[in-house]
DNA sequence: CTTTTTCCATACAGTACTGTATTGACATCC
DNA sequence: GGATGTCAATACAGTACTGTATGGAAAAAG
């Protein structure tokens, strides 16, 4: 009974790989075999580590959600003060922001409950965090809603476009957007 | 050779359950045996109207841009008179309307150069006609382009969204985004 | 009516996996 | 240093497909 400290090489790596097979070529291309040929280790090992294909992805989507509920909302609250620098800051935290690993949850939850409801879980949090913001600048309630989806939207926007702007195009974008949505306060 | 008219039952019918099948459980599901195990027939019929599995994938894509480039623009242009009230009749359309396939189409894309080539065509397409909206508004170019992309964002975030509000509420939501996207124009 | 074309059934060979079971190497504990 | 636990190699059986080849029925064409 010794292993967190010592851990020569196992779940970790077949996790990472699998990570790494999801964003470059989607959840279906994620499987045991191909795996084990790119870690250049046969299947014996993955089959130790994990029940099977399953328990692997859903170990996946707990590190994403992990990582996500953490991060992000904290690092913004600790830096400004005013609600309108914040938002400011997330607009170009997003516009720079090119999510591999998020971009290819969101695809697989399309057609797998259980990403959905880490998605979902995620988008839920990150809007009320920005709905909160535009209501301490004094918009209503259903105007705050209104703005955080526009937001959202926009960055989500990228992630689907491949027509999407470049990022350094992105920065004057969102400042215009940023522009728009905080004017007429109140 | 007496075809055109009589067409039994074939090539068709694959065509459709192929997008069904597209639509409910995404691409990676359109497979030729259990299409043809949906159709209650067996694989020889497939492989007499399409030369293998990507023919099929291909036809599907096709068929959905034939339809797209057509419809939608046509139908509105010829609708309303001014630019504004044009903007809120697409908006108010983009509410109610839950493509499934263009969703399936899309998420389709991020892995696949063909789907995603067809996808960026009707992007291109929409959002250039929604930026020459805007502009008839008087903003400028720029101005006209980040305010379509908005518009366009918020649209899409529908897609991409499980958390996203029901189509009842969007016709609300819509209004109020043409009303903060159409203000100040010029 | 017989011939050709159109369409589907069946059988086959092959590929790309999944998951299980067995064994063996190596490390660690006592 | 022998028992125990950890991890990986190998072999096996099974599943779910793909694509090809061939033959046959039914309809249209002559």
């Amino acid at each position: 009974m010794e292993k967190e400290s010592a851990a020569k090489l196992g779940r970790q790596d077949w996790l990472a790989m699998g990570i790494k097979l999801l964003v470059e070529k989607g959840i279906e291309s994620v499987r045991v075999d191909p795996l084990a040929k790119a870690l250049e280790i046969t299947r014996g090992s993955f089959y130790w580590h994990f029940k099977n294909r399953d328990d692997l992805l859903v170990a996946i989507l707990e590190e994403w959600e992990k990582l996500n509920t953490r991060q992000v909302i904290e690092e913004i609250e600790a830096l400004d003060s005013s609600a309108s620098s914040k938002l400011l800051s997330l607009f170009e935290i997003a516009a720079g922001d090119d999510d591999g690993l998020e971009k290819a949850i969101r695809v697989w939850s399309v057609n797998d409950t259980r990403a959905a409801e880490v998605i979902d879980r995620v988008d839920r949090q990150r809007l009320d965090y920005l709905q909160g913001l535009f209501a301490q600048l004094g918009f209503s309630p259903l105007e705050s809603k209104v703005r955080a989806q526009i937001v959202y939207s926009v960055r989500l926007g990228w992630f689907v476009m491949t027509t999407a702007s470049q990022s350094v195009e992105r920065v004057t974008e969102m400042r215009m957007v940023h522009a728009i949505l905080t004017q007429n306060s109140g």
